[in-house]
DNA sequence: CTACCTTTTCGACATATGTCAAGTCTCAGG
DNA sequence: CCTGAGACTTGACATATGTCGAAAAGGTAG
């Protein structure tokens, strides 16, 4: 991957036509892109099912460390890449950080993979 | 990346609960992983919409490269994961190779990203 | 302040991935 | 059977990514 892909900001859910209206423009391609590599990963798309699974108020990074069976430091890089891409968020309580899904983005992200319908 | 991810066929469209029914086990986990994984690049997700705006009898390797600006080469590699995913079916006719989206395949990710429906 | 716990950041490493150039394969037409 | 055009495969290379241990940052309790 020579080309380095440039840095954008995917903390908002998407919002643009679906993939099967018309060709994808550069940019629309690589804000879908981006969304999509941050699911792309085993433990991330486990770490998204436990937490759209809960229904308290999140999880902290230790209980998902352990429920994912890796490493905090490698469990909190995968929950910032989620975060990054607006699809959980973090809530600090005394010495913990609860994330939480946010099904919102998720969703938006499912309209715009659609085949029929967009999202706007 | 140390774990070397197993090769599983996904060409076939998935076929499970959706995400926020229940935390994913790993086998499910890895089966959606991979197929987002084939999406998540911004040249695939480019190429699908190609294709799935192409009401046609497909597009051959070669119009798509001009398409996405990129060798014929790096073109049909990019094809070929797309291919393992099951997201599009190749058709030689003669000396061309004519790709066309598979919508099922598609959808059937779409269901199982769902917040509140699954597939099956 | 000190001691301790949780989370994030940093550095290092091995593996994976996107890209191209060059070689190989497949097929249509003489 | 050749030959040439198009598509695919292979090899090489640079970059990106997942993982961990260690260190730093943030926060609580004594």
């Amino acid at each position: 991957m020579p080309k380095t892909l440039p840095m954008v900001d995917i903390s908002a859910p998407i919002c643009c036509a679906p993939v099967s209206a018309a060709p994808l423009d550069d940019d629309t391609a690589l804000e879908i892109a981006l969304r999509l590599k941050a699911l792309a990963d085993p433990v991330r798309i486990k770490l998204v099912s436990i937490l759209l699974a809960d229904s308290g108020d999140g999880i902290c990074t230790c209980d998902l460390a352990t429920a994912v069976g890796l490493t905090e430091a490698t469990t909190s890089h995968h929950l910032g890449q989620l975060r990054k891409a607006g699809m959980v968020t973090p809530d600090r309580r005394g010495m913990n950080v609860y994330y939480r899904a946010r099904p919102d983005s998720l969703e938006a992200l499912r309209n715009v993979l659609s085949v029929t319908t967009g999202c706007c």
